[in-house]
DNA sequence: ACAATGATTGTAGATTTGTTACAATCTAGG
DNA sequence: CCTAGATTGTAACAAATCTACAATCATTGT
């Protein structure tokens, strides 16, 4: 009960994974979508971004990353935003699941 | 080969945990340390920040945030800086493996 | 062809966030 | 008390992001 295992830390990561949001910018540099376009995608309700205070920037957690990373293989793929948007919704079920399960699942409702 | 399974899923959740990289203003908020305390442990080479461009932000990858988290719980206990820094360094080691090996370990060299 | 809708992109001006470089303060030990 | 370690304050500046306009471009239906 002193030193940490490496299962705590491997534990602890989903922990913190769940507390990360970055900026805008960085979701860009990551996917490659212009930030303008995950604005539009934020707009259109496909994504959403968590804003802390009233006057703030836009922060997207993990969840919202892996979306966007989504969106943009079905749309290269030749699906329309729409269908994509919906394909997305599918999958992030899943993924959704896969990942209380692994962070010690709290209600993800809404 | 079409639909990515689960495990797929997991995997590439530490692909994407490399990429992340957050502002100093997240990490003092997930951390609670302030800015300037960040910013001072990364002066004495506690932590270390991946700058983009030249004239950027600072951005901190998972590790370093991780060793924040760390450096302040050691604090906390009473333990010098200096202290805390050399404890936090042991640990690293056990977490750069635990991590490398999750991700698929490439070179975490320099 | 042309109108309509879907999707993306451009940009100016304002706001928020972060930086540096100074210096002041506080604290534990000798 | 004095010193080194540690933290904190802040002004002036630079970077990142926001909003709200609008233009562009492709696809589809008439």
């Amino acid at each position: 009960m002193s030193e940490p295992t490496q299962a705590d830390n491997v534990l602890m990561d989903f922990d913190l994974l769940k507390k990360l949001v970055v900026g805008i910018g960085e979701v860009a540099d990551i996917s490659g979508v212009p930030q303008r376009q995950i604005r539009y995608w934020e707009d259109k309700g496909i994504i959403r971004s968590v804003k802390e205070g009233e006057g703030s920037t836009r922060k997207y957690d993990y969840l919202n990353i892996k979306k966007v990373l989504l969106v943009k293989e079905l749309l290269d793929d030749g699906f329309t935003l729409d269908a994509a948007a919906r394909k997305v919704e599918e999958r992030m079920k899943t993924i959704n699941d896969a990942f209380s399960r692994l962070s010690g699942n709290k209600g993800q409702s809404e």
